[in-house]
DNA sequence: AAGTGGTCTAGACCACGCG
DNA sequence: GCGTGGTCTAGACCACTTC
C-alpha cells in the first residue's frame, strides 16, 4: 500500500533525514545510541527492513555505527594531523627520531603486524622504483595503533641491491629508521613525491584497520628519491580516513 | 534454513566474493554488465533481497554502479593527476593562465553553477583567515564538469576589504586568475597550505557531482597567505575520490 | 533472559530504461 | 512491452551484548 502522503521520497530516507538533522541538532552527540530497528518500526509504522535501510544510510555516510547486539550509535571524529613535508625534513630522522613521532604526539602509539621479507617486485612497485620487473626487493610491512584503534599499515619497498646487508633487512632499523640508513649507505633521500587517492576500503582492508560500514580509506603512494634521481623506496600507505587530515605546505 | 555448508558466511558475502573474483579475474571488464538480481537469484537459490544483498556490497565498494531499468554495471577509473604545487607555481597564474589548465589537459573542461557573492562569514572560514566573526567576506564558487561528468566544486573566501572594487567581485576575474589579481592589489600569495580529508557524501554532494554509491569525496581547503604572512583566500574544495589522484612533490 | 543488530525468505508494486 | 533495479511488507532464526 506504501500510503504516500504528500512526499515523492522513499520512507526509509524521511526516516534518514529526521535522524540525521537530530544528529546535527545536536540532540544525539558523539558516541549516544541512536533509536533502534524496533523504535523506528513502532515510530514509524514501517517494517523491520525499511527501519534497518534508513539506519544503514547513516551507516554509509560515516554519521553512525552499529555494535552487535547493542545498538546504533553516533560516530565521533578527532582525526591525526599528519604533516607531509615537515615530518621527512631531513632533521626528523637525522636527529634519530621516528617520523611517526611528529604524528601521535602525546598518545599511546603501537606498532605491530610487522613483517620484514625479500621478495619479487610486482609490477607497480617495479614501475614506482624504475626496476626492471622481478628484481628482488625487501619488503617491510607494520601496522599503526593509536590509542587501540588501528589507523594506518605500510608497506615499504626497497631494493635489494641497495640495502642488502644492511640493518633494513632486521626488524629494527635503529635510531632516525630506514632514511637514515639509506642515508649511511650513501643513498640518503633529497626528493619525495605522494601520490593521494581515496576509495571504499577492500573487506581485508576493512578488518585490518577495524573500519566502520561508510569509512574509506586513503592510500598514499610515497617515492624518495636519492641525489643522483634514483627512486630508492616506495612506500604504499593505506589510512583510515577518519582518523587522519593530511597537511601540505609549500611556497608558489 | 539457510542450509549450512561448510562455511561461517553469509550467503550474500559469497556471492559478492564470486563476482569481485570475476571482476578481478577480467571476467568482466570495466563497463560491463554484471549478473542482475534475478540471474544471481536463480544461479545461487537465494530470495531478492539477498542476492540484493551482494550487488550492494560491490556497490558500496566502488566497484560495481547500478543504472535504474538497465542493471548493474563494473565501474571505469581514470582518475585526473592534480598536482599540488606545480600547479600553483606562480609561473603558472603569472602568465595568465588559469591553475585548472594544468590537471585537466586535452578533455573538455566545462565551468558551470558559478556564483559570486558577499556574505558574512562563518566560523571556520573565519579560522582559516585569521578574521573576527560576522566580517565580510566574497564569496566565489563554481563546479567544474569534465568531459561531462562534474569532478569537483569549489567555494573559495576572500576578506571584503581587500578584493572590494577588484576584478575579483565580479564573474569573470581575468587573465590569471583570481591569483594574478591578488598579487596586483599588493596580496600576491607567496605560500599556501592544503588540509585534505576524505569521507562520503552528503546527499547533497553526492547529487552535485553525479557520484555513484561507495564513492567517496577528497575534501581539500586551501589557504594562500601573502608576503606579510596574512591569510588572503581560503578555498574549500570537494572532489570525486574516482576522479582524482592527488599528488605532491617536495624536497627532504 | 531480554534486547539488539545480522541474515534470510517469499512475496508485492513501482518507475525507469532499453529495444 | 518487458526486464531492470528501487522500495516495502511481515514474518523468521541467529549471534551477540548487556543486565
Amino acid at each position: 500500500m506504501t500510503s504516500q502522503g504528500a512526499t515523492r521520497q522513499p520512507k526509509y530516507q524521511r526516516i534518514a533525514d529526521a535522524l540525521r538533522k537530530s544528529i546535527q541538532a545536536g540532540e544525539y552527540g558523539p558516541g549516544d545510541r541512536l533509536p533502534g530497528e524496533n523504535d523506528l518500526m513502532a515510530a514509524y509504522e514501517v517494517a523491520r527492513m525499511t527501519a534497518r535501510q534508513a539506519l544503514g544510510v547513516l551507516q554509509n555516510e560515516g554519521l553512525a555505527e552499529a555494535r552487535k547486539g547493542a545498538g546504533v550509535f553516533v560516530r565521533a571524529f578527532r582525526p591525526l594531523r599528519r604533516r607531509g613535508l615537515q615530518r621527512l625534513a631531513q632533521e626528523q630522522w637525522g636527529s634519530g627520531r621516528s617520523i611517526w613521532s611528529t604524528d601521535s604526539e602525546d598518545r599511546e602509539l603501537v606498532v605491530d603486524q610487522i613483517d620484514v621479507r625479500e621478495e619479487e617486485a610486482d609490477d607497480r612497485v617495479c614501475d614506482a622504483l624504475g626496476i626492471t620487473p622481478g628484481t628482488q626487493v625487501w619488503a617491510r610491512s607494520r601496522r599503526f595503533v593509536l590509542d587501540g584503534k588501528p589507523v594506518l599499515f605500510a608497506t615499504s619497498y626497497l631494493p635489494s641491491d641497495i640495502v642488502a646487508d644492511s640493518p633494513i633487512t632486521q626488524r629494527e632499523t635503529g635510531p632516525g629508521g630506514t632514511y637514515a640508513r639509506l642515508a649511511e649507505l650513501g643513498h640518503g633521500p633529497v626528493h619525495f613525491r605522494e601520490e593521494i587517492r581515496s576509495r571504499m576500503p577492500s573487506a581485508d582492508e576493512a578488518d585490518r584497520l577495524s573500519l566502520a560500514t561508510g569509512t574509506p580509506v586513503i592510500r598514499i603512494v610515497r617515492t624518495a628519491f636519492a641525489e643522483d634521481g634514483r627512486a630508492v623506496e616506495v612506500n604504499e600507505m593505506t589510512l583510515d580516513s577518519a582518523s587522519y587530515v593530511l597537511e601540505y605546505d609549500f611556497d608558489a
